[in-house]
DNA sequence: CTATGATGTATATAGTGATTACATTGCACG
DNA sequence: CGTGCAATGTAATCACTATATACATCATAG
């Protein structure tokens, strides 16, 4: 295999991960197409063979990190599940997401910064918090009557969390963080009749 | 008064203000100096006579959109409350946000877009929640048990149901919003056991 | 008045997204 | 086995943008 060659061989992938890793120290605004293909070793206008425009770029980066967060998220499901582990698991999805804004603050941003859904081809933060509650249902762990419409209860406030903590626009000093987080997530439990 | 002037008189504020009427329209990342500086009648080099960076003009503007976020919150408050007109006002007040995020959702992405504080200049959404909280606890609609982070409770599920919905990330059809929207705010009360 | 600092202009540079014409190459099909 | 064609990358170019510097104009304090 020569050392280089004319053709890269999978420039869209590669593109997307300098791209991700960019995104992680300067944010999604401020990757360059020009800069992304100089890291990966090829000309600028080679990019257009692959994204029709900077925007579809961003945007295929954006879902990236969307499926990385995804993937973050998706803890170990056991096959059989008590009440407590279910609500166990439900409450630790919920701390891997705000751990994720938390740790990866800008890679977060720039999951939500564009959502245009180019087609995922892994599964969506969204199914795996809908598994979580369709497991604490069927675990007997939350009632019925409260599972339509958990999803949206759940996920605006463990997203508004992480939003509003991951970017400080509210005076939350870091030591208090956690018990923020804590007080969130009781919250939801309550809200949604979460028993054990 | 001379038609016109060499020195503008009020640039930063004019700039701002175009900045606000174009990020309403294309977003906040869409903003460019010349065009702005051209839409006021000046030169772009002047800009910079008021502010250091574009990054500092892009934080101006993102801080205008809070303060007139923050100014589409304050509904009117009643001298002496009821529980019932207290948890009534906690409520439009959580409206108003998410309808705010509705209609204007490019100027409310603006808004938390960026968020070095630049100190403002009015009373911002945070100190509007907390006055609200304030009065349900004094008007006995919620126990003070449950006020110490109860901004953060309350906020997070607000924030989180504007961004989710005002970007469709989740595939929630327009017609089902008010019912996830009040989902959301029942949730809240729920949580923070506001009696009425 | 007048000079001095604040504000806007003119001009220039480097970097950006995007388009075009051309070079190279892998691969399907004879 | 070629070999020709579509896919992929390159070179050169354009319009636009942010930003810096030197200069012009003005408002106003002394």
């Amino acid at each position: 295999m020569a050392v280089t060659t004319y053709h890269h061989g999978d420039l869209a992938n590669a593109v997307v991960a300098a791209g991700l890793r960019r995104v992680r120290q300067r944010g999604l605004s401020a990757i360059s197409g020009r800069e992304l293909a100089g890291s990966v070793g090829v000309t600028p206008a080679a990019i257009y063979r692959h994204f029709t425009d900077k925007e579809h770029l961003r945007a295929a980066i954006s879902q990236a990190a969307r499926e990385q967060l995804a993937r973050t998220i998706s803890l170990p499901r056991p096959r059989t599940m008590s009440k407590r582990s279910a609500a166990e698991r439900f409450r630790q999805i919920g701390l891997a997401y705000v751990e994720f804004a938390f740790t990866e603050p800008l890679l977060y941003a720039a999951a939500f910064e564009i959502c245009e859904p180019l087609r995922p081809d892994s599964p969506s933060a969204w199914e795996v918090l809908n598994e979580a509650l369709d497991d604490l249902v069927k675990a007997g762990a939350m009632p019925v009557s409260r599972r339509s419409g958990a999803e949206m209860v759940a996920w605006c406030a463990v997203h508004g969390a992480s939003n509003l903590m991951a970017t400080p626009v509210a005076g939350v000093p870091p030591a208090q963080r956690s018990v923020v987080i804590k007080q969130v997530l009781d919250g939801v439990k309550r809200s949604l009749q979460i028993t054990p």
